[in-house]
DNA sequence: CTAGGGTTAG
């Protein structure tokens, strides 16, 4: 079953480099003859399109001032990821009106698809994939991928099974890479038996091959059936085809996923063994495996070893490190590690400090919380909403409501817009000082958050109309009211 | 987006 396997040695991608881009991958405005536009602001165009009327929109997408550029168009998207009404408002507009030189590219209609399907709105997708068929731009194997996949997250399985089958009447034939996709995306949403049948039923027409098994390997894992996963593969090694270590990865993870932590090691010793060529992935699984089941000190055994193996530990294994130190052990020697990574070169990203920062919050260090924030910029990573709903929510937590506030405000401003988490969070933070002027603001949120197509939970609308009620802001309490009736018709009032 | 390792607040 273990086959010799050689993999290239790593390259120095994790080094602090930053090689220039090739003419092709710059922006598209920078091949052309005319000189470029002034830098966006998405920040800036972000507050416009926010506290922009719908009706006049319009002007926005028609001001000189900005120059659409596909490239624009996508990072504003990205931006308006939570804000699906807005998001799908922005992309229609700018279809409608556009400019001679300007139209949509085949990703920005595959994000477009991909926010409309997370609404539910399949009326919305399927105008979308029509117009994109009209453009010559698509469907693409990609373009029902991403909808398959909110499908199946919809708790819809059938009807992503059903997607896949009438692909080729979209012109998008079905081959064995868009079945082993489809395989993939009903494992991920845990439905091992769903694709396990479909596997078996279909397996000889698309000429199923180790990816797929390997995916039917993983989903079993997934769900803890390792009995189940090693009969998947024992068929695959029946069949001729070769297991590879991406195979064996599966399944040492599985076993950790398990909570098989004996039976992990025993077949981590039995990799060795064969000598299929273990990698970092072997060891991060090994470091995050164990450090989770609380055995750091093996974690760091297995991070010491991997280095005398002559394997360089990625980004993500600092990572896995990092993460089980801050859970498992101390914070301290998780800013060590973090400081040891940064000492030999190595960038820390989003993950690395969203992990740091959450265990700094976790043990009260706020102040250090927000100075690893600060450092966020100079790695060219922004802090995303994630950091940001950390922050404020320990903030809130520790009784430190104002600076919570205060950390919500920098948001605003920045490439990263509150979410509907990060709205509740505040405002249930706002009751518990029982102080007056919390409801107000809490009533502010509220507004603010559905105007910006946020749906409150019952249970916080009537908190803060109470509250309101109780205070004696009776004026801001029928406000409130109003709200309530466009909220209670339907979830998504700002359909389009 | 044809498969394996890191984030989601107790």
């Amino acid at each position: 079953m273990f086959t010799q396997l050689q993999r290239a040695p790593l390259p120095l991608s994790h080094l602090k480099t930053h090689p220039p881009k090739p003419p092709y991958l710059l922006p598209r405005h920078s091949l052309t003859t005319t000189p470029p536009p002034p830098p966006q602001d998405t920040a800036t165009l972000a507050k416009l399109i926010l506290n922009t009327d719908p009706k006049t929109l319009t002007q926005t997408h028609q001001d000189p001032q900005i120059q659409w550029t596909q490239d624009l168009v996508n990072k504003t998207l990205k931006l308006f990821w939570n804000h699906e009404p807005k998001a799908l408002h922005f992309f229609k507009t700018l279809d409608h009106h556009h400019h001679a030189n300007f139209t949509h590219s085949a990703a920005s209609f595959d994000y477009a698809i991909d926010i409309a399907a997370r609404m539910h709105d399949y009326k919305a997708v399927w105008g979308l994939v029509a117009r994109m068929c009209s453009r010559h731009l698509g469907p693409s194997p990609k373009t029902f991928a991403i909808i398959a996949e909110r499908f199946a997250a919809a708790g819809k399985p059938n009807r992503a099974f059903k997607l896949f089958m009438s692909m080729h009447e979209h012109g998008c034939f079905q081959d064995l890479n868009s079945f082993n996709t489809i395989l993939d995306i009903l494992c991920k949403s845990k439905r091992v038996e769903m694709a396990h049948n479909l596997f078996k039923m279909l397996k000889g027409r698309f000429k199923a091959d180790c990816v797929s098994y390997n995916i039917i390997a993983n989903g079993f894992c997934l769900i803890k059936r390792m009995p189940k996963a090693l009969e998947v593969l024992k068929e695959m090694v029946e069949k001729g085809l070769n297991s590879s270590l991406t195979t064996y990865n599966i399944m040492l993870k599985g076993y950790f996923r398990a909570s098989q932590i004996k039976e992990a090691w025993k077949f981590f010793l039995q990799m060795k063994k064969r000598k299929c060529g273990i990698d970092v992935v072997t060891y991060t699984t090994l470091v995050h495996g164990f450090g989770c089941a609380g055995e750091i000190k093996r974690a760091r055994k297995v991070f010491d070893e991997m280095i005398k193996e002559g394997v360089l530990p990625s980004v993500v294994t600092y990572n896995a490190l990092i993460q089980v130190l801050c859970k498992k052990d101390s914070v301290e020697n998780a800013v060590l590690v973090f400081e040891e990574m940064v000492g030999k070169g190595y960038v820390p990203n989003l993950t690395t400090y969203n992990v740091l920062v959450r265990g700094l919050c976790h043990t009260g260090e706020m102040d250090r919380a927000l100075e690893f924030m600060g450092r966020m910029k100079d790695d060219e990573c922004e802090p995303n909403d994630q950091t940001y709903n950390i922050v404020i929510h320990y903030f809130c937590d520790a009784g430190e409501i104002e600076t919570g506030l205060e950390v919500f405000g920098k948001m605003g401003s920045g490439v990263c817009l509150p979410n509907l988490d990060t709205y509740n969070v505040l405002i249930s933070a706002m009751f518990v000082r029982r102080k007056s002027n919390d409801l107000l603001v809490a009533g502010k949120l509220l507004i603010e958050m559905v105007e910006r197509g946020f749906f409150p939970r019952k249970f916080t609308l009537n908190q803060v109309l109470n509250g309101l009620l109780l205070t004696g802001n009776q004026g801001f309490a029928k406000e409130i009211l109003r709200l309530q009736s466009r909220c209670g018709r339907l979830p998504r009032q700002f359909k389009l």
